[in-house]
RNA sequence: GGCGACGUGGCCAAGUGGUAAGGCAGAGGCCUGCAAAGCCUUUAUCCCCGGUUCGAAUCCGGGCGUCGCCUCCA
């Protein structure tokens, strides 16, 4: 049974999905005016955590997140650079998508863009309108909070106590806003200015209000209600409130059944922010970092949770990890190792630590997605085997066993989008300076790279247990040098590349 | 001022009533020519006070501290 936190309830509850079998999932996606930094990319790879594991639990699950591609935003950065908003938002849209992709993130099943989904928007609108929700004023259209009995609900907001609010300040600067029936209704489209994108409308030229995006598109490819709505928790108010009240009018029914959202990402204990000058973009960090290493850092932390982001737990994370592909490594030698004498250690011992170790990563996950408890649940497992493989040897019949237990790590990881080298890296490139170093050192004067290798590791082999210690570190040097890891072992030494 | 979250070993972090997962780092040892990896041993009674309970990190009350949201924000 899985259970998830819904912010609305302030509870975990049950999942059971609206439609047995399937999952219906929307999660906010950016507004395209720069390069998302790592806040949002954790937003984002939480969701794709949680989409992933529903997946492997057998859900058939639409993943549905929009592009806000028009924008006060856009058009402010367009302005400043000479561009338009659409190009402006084109840029940031492909950015976007690149980014994520080279986070390990699933692309949504469908990802619609804001300004490809007007008339639905204005459809919504009118519905509104009709419904006596929301009321228009010189081409602007308002929602009309209280007319909706539940708005702040969600957000655990009392409507009566909330501050009557600052007027917004008109994006022309012509003085305060004092057209809102009420302080607290917002817009739902507004009126064009001179040079903005707009769409014709009952209400003439104009263009969107962000919250009516997404209930409009949830909507639209969803249907409603739908089982989980996501993002990050400064969402929540007023984004969040105000799509739900929108959707909510509109159709008197529920809008999304399970409300989650993500915890904050900071950097070094502060928030981040510009005028801290702390921003850190998603693709600069994956310049120097592994998608993987980022993740493993991300889901050491429950996804509710605050996370402090900081090059020392980055490294850290890295050095996870490593334990992970080293225990694969490890095994998978001892596998391509296996002699035909006993097994040292009791392969049904190590079959009930698999067992254990996936139930207990189910239980994690199934408890509102328990990342670092899953994780948790892998490394004890990998402390047992290690114990086990400790100078141990197998017994060729036994490895598939072993084998097996290797692909369960894997496969575990890799619900949680974390990819680790399935096998030992193939090593028999051929290189300019490694036939050099071969015929330097062991005079080898073949052509082929896998060959040279092999006779560097023979010549190698033959200088240690001659003690000439001084030609076997040459070896291992000049191997390493050229992105070789050699590490000797009770078989023999193993080669992997660096 | 309103809403909410959090405070667990050197650092990070699970655990929400039954006697403290896991990761990183440190120390000692084993293995080893050295290295790498790995193994073994070792480091906490859970911010403070009071209460409920046979029993609490876990529930309740109070205090101290940190943080987030309340405005565009993942």
């Amino acid at each position: 049974m899985i259970k998830i936190y819904d912010t609305k309830a302030r509870t975990k509850r049950e999942f059971v999905p609206v439609h047995e079998g399937k999952v219906g999932m929307y999660v906010c996606g950016p507004t395209v005016y720069n390069y998302i930094h790592i806040g949002n990319a954790r937003t984002f790879i939480s969701f794709d955590t949680v989409r992933r594991y529903l997946m492997w639990r057998g859900y058939e699950v639409t993943f549905v997140q929009n592009v806000t591609d028009v924008d006060d935003k856009i058009i402010a950065k367009a302005a400043e650079e000479g561009r338009t908003p659409a190009e402006v938002a084109k840029e940031y849209t492909d950015a976007f998508i690149e980014d994520m992709h080279a986070a390990g993130v699933l692309d949504p099943d469908i990802r619609p863009r804001a300004t490809e989904e007007i008339n639905t928007m204005i459809a919504l609108v009118e519905k509104l309108i009709e419904k006596g929700h929301a009321y228009v004023v010189d081409g602007d259209v308002y929602f009309a909070v209280r007319s909706y009995k539940h708005y702040g609900e969600l957000s655990n907001r009392n409507v009566d106590e909330m501050e009557s609010g600052h007027r917004e300040l008109r994006a022309d600067g012509q003085g305060l806003e004092d057209r809102k029936r009420d302080p607290l209704d917002f817009a739902l489209w507004k009126a064009a200015k001179p040079g903005e994108p707009s769409w014709e409308s009952p209400w003439g030229q104009g263009r969107p209000g962000w919250h009516i995006e997404c209930s409009a598109m949830s909507e639209k490819y969803l249907g409603l209600p739908f089982d989980i709505h996501g993002g990050g928790a400064d969402l929540a108010f007023p984004h969040h409130e105000n799509e739900r009240a929108q959707s909510e009018a509109a159709c008197d029914c529920t809008f999304a059944n399970y409300w989650m959202h993500g915890g904050m990402l900071q950097i070094n204990s502060e928030k981040m922010s510009k005028s801290l000058g702390n921003f850190l973009l998603l693709r600069d960090v994956l310049k120097t970092t592994e998608a993987s290493v980022l993740r493993m850092l991300m889901l050491q932390t429950h996804y509710r949770s605050p996370l402090d982001f900081s090059d020392e737990r980055l490294c850290e994370a890295s050095s996870a990890l490593c334990r992970i592909t080293n225990f694969i490594k490890n095994a998978q030698w001892l596998c391509q190792n296996a002699q035909d004498g006993e097994t040292t250690f009791d392969m049904a011992l190590l079959q009930r630590d698999v067992a254990a170790m996936r139930e207990a990563f189910i239980e994690a996950m199934d408890d509102d997605f328990n990342t670092a408890g899953a994780l948790g649940a892998i490394f004890s497992f990998i402390g047992e085997a290690n114990t086990y493989m400790t100078n141990a040897s197998l017994n060729a019949a036994d490895s598939a066993a072993l084998q097996e237990s290797v692909q369960s790590v894997i496969e575990l990881v890799g619900v949680l989008g974390i990819s680790v080298e399935a096998e030992c890296t193939d090593v028999c490139e051929c290189s300019a300076a490694l036939l050099a170093l071969a015929h330097d050192v062991a005079g080898y004067d073949g052509s082929e790279g896998e060959a040279a290798i092999q006779c560097l590791l023979d010549c190698r082999a033959q200088a240690r247990s001659d003690k000439n210690f001084a030609v076997a570190d040459q070896i291992r040097d000049g191997l390493n040098d050229l992105g070789y890891l050699i590490e000797d072992t009770p078989q023999g030494a193993r080669v992997s590349r660096k």
